[in-house]
DNA sequence: GATGAATGAGCTTTCATTCAT
DNA sequence: CATGAATGAAAGCTCATTCAT
């Protein structure tokens, strides 16, 4: 027995430190990148903030890219989960964007770095992973639901299309500007993000 | 004679021009900024592509960000251009931004390559240099001129400051996607910007 | 039953010795210097294919040039004892080179890998250990031999140190030539051997 | 004049500088391949005798081995030069094997670094060149020329093939022996070089 | 004795930049 | 002004080796 736990805890031991390496760098990417800019960023910066020996980046990432990856699979990982869970019933397309984009700006809030790496680096992004840009707001399962719920008849006829393209940027754009206030505000900037989006500049018409 | 002088300095002027090793550097930088993206490519891959001597492009500028600022410029002046020379006389916002809009979205379709070398790059531009992204649509120009139409009562109240934080990123999202198309048509990307500025998402309540 | 546990434990030896990591490291030494060459070859690919950790090497081995002095001392030593155990009394010189020679191509014909190792990396071998490239054939045994053979008689006076220098090279040269044929055949090279070291070039004088 | 002068001078001066540097890297190369070896060598070792910057080193080359290779060309380029000035007519087989020969060993006698590493790296060359072993003695030359001679009927009826294969191995194995001795004696090395090569091991028959 | 992650020296190579010509 | 070789800082990366487990 004794000796059944002792190895269950170097195995933990080992785990753990494996697994404090991996956040050593991710958060090490995350400080760099934010510095520099992931183009200007090096292995080397990275690294240099951790601590570890060089050739230990190599035991966990092959490149800067990968931690990219990283940072941004997780991102986009904590996303998805609260979009999925969310449960609410909207009962119009106004409540359901309003809903939405709460979460969302909520999120971005709670993770400022890494969503401010992702945007100013949808480009790098797109050349190395699979994840396209609008995984950020998993722009394809909104477009979905909206679809299901135009189907139902709760939501108007809209453009699909349009709204899969427009949505990202809209958002993106009022929500870079909520995070250069003093104090953002995310009722206030998802108000007008939904008003945007429903009526667009003129509002009163 | 001296307007045969002048005739003669003129072309020589081009001749030079053409010729002048700053052209040179800028149009082997756009090549290569296509290429290879603005972070990939060295001031090496640009000297290689205009066949001087290395030593020649210090000349001129001092880094590749130079002659990326020069490229943002050069499209920056030529659109500004054109936006004040201009001198239509909307008679309500939707022809005011149907014109604008034609004009930016023609002017993209006549440097294409510019166009995607700022979008794709913006992160870079930013850091480098004052010029922001918005200058690409000239966006405080933009602002002055809807605040005037405005004052003057044929443009209806709206968010300025929305306006100017929404009017690039949706402009440029639907002119990207226009650029994907097989045949890139102005007139309908204008009119679905216009159409979604004006109401919305939701175009009939 | 003691004979029954004898082989039970000579199988077990047997056993060991095949999955012993001393002979697993030495085999994988053989395939990745044949693959990539001694110079080429790394620690890690050796271990790489043993499936070992990489600390185990060094449990047995300090370097790999260590892996290709056994793989060396490995061979010498097959052909010592074969060299040693032969007791055939040779009529004359010729009769004792067609022995020596015959025994030595089938030895290298039996072991490829290990002979083209050792051809090819005769530099290495060289500089990192006293065995030199001529333990291969055992010379200087043979060399014992021969002036034996002469002093009984029975052998011609031949220059030793010209023998010892040449028997080397001249074998070497046509065991890689015979082992570049579809069909390698012992008989043939051995009588080229034989009457080029007994008459030169020139054979019918 | 003064001009067109002063222009050949200043080409000439970097000319001169160029080929320089190129020189101090060979003969650099030279050093380091003695005393490491090829296969241990690095292109840092090599710079570091030279005292140039290393960047410099790739200018002239790409990898040791391509200066493992002008090397080579070097002593081959040399060798092949005099093997073909000679004009001797030989009267006999045997006459032809002495000034060869007699040529060769004056020639490694001249340049004993090269010889040696050369030799001693001969599976390098290999794999990096279309240089076969072989050119060092420039082998297939001297087999048409035996060929030739024997066509005349002043040479007689030999095994080209095994000419071929045995003359390098015998020739080296001599060679390297009398680089060996204190005062290496050219005339002596060739006697015996002739003498095996003719009669083989026993010479009086 | 086996493991395999951590280490960091050190190698290859590129590149911006200078400066004699 | 143009040239282009020289420079050397610095990046990416590998690898032998150690050592806690």
């Amino acid at each position: 027995m004794i000796d059944h736990d002792n190895k269950v805890e170097l195995i933990n031991k080992r785990e753990v430190t494996k697994s404090n390496n991996r956040s050593l760098i991710i958060n090490a990417g995350i400080k760099v990148f934010m510095e520099k800019g992931v183009s200007e960023a090096t292995v080397r910066d990275i690294i240099r903030f951790t601590g570890l020996a060089s050739g230990t980046f190599y035991n966990y990432f092959s490149s800067k890219e990968e931690v990219l990856v990283a940072i941004v699979d997780d991102f986009a990982l904590g996303i998805g989960q609260i979009l999925r869970i969310n449960k609410d019933k909207p009962k119009d397309f106004e409540e359901y964007l309003l809903i939405r984009i709460t979460i969302f700006l909520n999120y971005v809030i709670s993770r400022p770095e890494l969503y401010l790496i992702m945007t100013n680096n949808q480009n790098i992004i797109n050349n190395f992973s699979i994840i396209t840009p609008q995984v950020i707001l998993e722009i394809d399962f909104l477009k979905e639901e909206v679809k299901k719920g135009t189907e139902k008849g709760i939501f108007p006829e809209i453009d699909f299309e349009l709204f899969a393209l427009v949505l990202q940027p809209v958002v993106d754009a009022l929500a870079q500007d909520m995070m250069l206030q003093k104090r953002p505000n995310v009722k206030e900037c998802t108000n007008r993000c939904v008003n945007f989006l429903l009526n667009g500049l003129v509002e009163n018409k």
